[in-house]
DNA sequence: GTTTATGCAAAGGCTTTGCATTTCA
DNA sequence: TGAAATGCAAAGCCTTTGCATAAAC
């Protein structure tokens, strides 16, 4: 799927969920979509609201929040809080199913992929007849090159 | 293991934590240990601050806080954020390895136990070269007591 | 006697809210 | 036209910080 057809099936994805819920398709709420899909990675809402004010694409950080809520609701975004009270987010669609490994000294995150994870999720959604949506694993330590720096002091 | 030998075993262990790290030996921070250790389950600083409270126990927020930075160090506790900025606590000692399911409709926290997380962590540790300290699988979904109350509607 | 910790209140940072204005349907 | 969304600023909430006082070592 290229960039450009993944950019209309979310954009697709969040009309439908926009006129299913009775929600007006406002120019802002696509806007923050497609700058959301056009970056990898993390991201806050001051970053967003950075990017899109630096492309004269100006939003109120209200709005911004207002519509992190809607693409919570479609998943078409995660919401993660690594540290702090600062929320992180991603896209979610189209974006194969990981997890984060965050370096407690650095502050890095990086990604890793375990099948055994869906598994466990099976498993509690059987035996605690929990339905599961989604879940977020969060493996805490300190990376190579924070140890290797460490040693080398 | 009894309560009370628990009780003398985290004292103990964050005895020598603190005369490991210069730090001292102040009633509050082992009043607030004895606190948390007296009861099961999350709790957040306003609760175990009401709580001291009510036993005319009385330490100022800023030395919650500045505690809970040492009990965390010392992996007599642990932090959660499963929602919101509020960050949520509890106990960490010879309380058995869990994770969480959270109902995201009434917020309800249910633990769990599978060991195959424990393989994905030695996998993480191995393939990407980190150093766990520790980890938090958080699996959101719908508990069956609100799935059937809305079937009821 | 020093140095560190406590307590209080103020400041800070992220997020939410209220309300007037604008815009979608 | 009427209801809902936007934008701005103010308020909220949790947490951190600064500084005087108290206490540990």
């Amino acid at each position: 799927m290229s960039v450009a057809e993944q950019r209309e099936n979310v954009r697709q994805i969040f009309s439908e969920y926009l006129e299913r819920k009775g929600h007006r398709k406002t120019p802002e709420r696509f806007a923050i979509l497609t700058e959301i899909y056009a970056h990898d990675g993390h991201f806050d809402i001051e970053r967003l609201y950075g990017r899109m004010k630096s492309k004269n694409y100006r939003v109120s950080r209200a709005t911004l929040y207002n519509t992190m809520e809607l693409l919570l609701d479609c998943d078409l975004v995660r919401r993660h809080r690594f540290a702090g009270t600062q929320a992180q987010f991603e896209k979610a669609h189209a974006y194969r199913q990981h997890d984060h490994a965050v370096c407690d000294r650095c502050g890095k995150v990086m990604e890793f992929c375990d099948p055994r994870i869906q598994q466990v999720r099976n498993t509690v959604a059987e035996v605690m007849d929990f339905q599961v949506t989604h879940h977020a694993l969060l493996i805490h330590g300190i990376c190579s090159a924070c140890r290797n720096e460490r040693n080398a002091q």
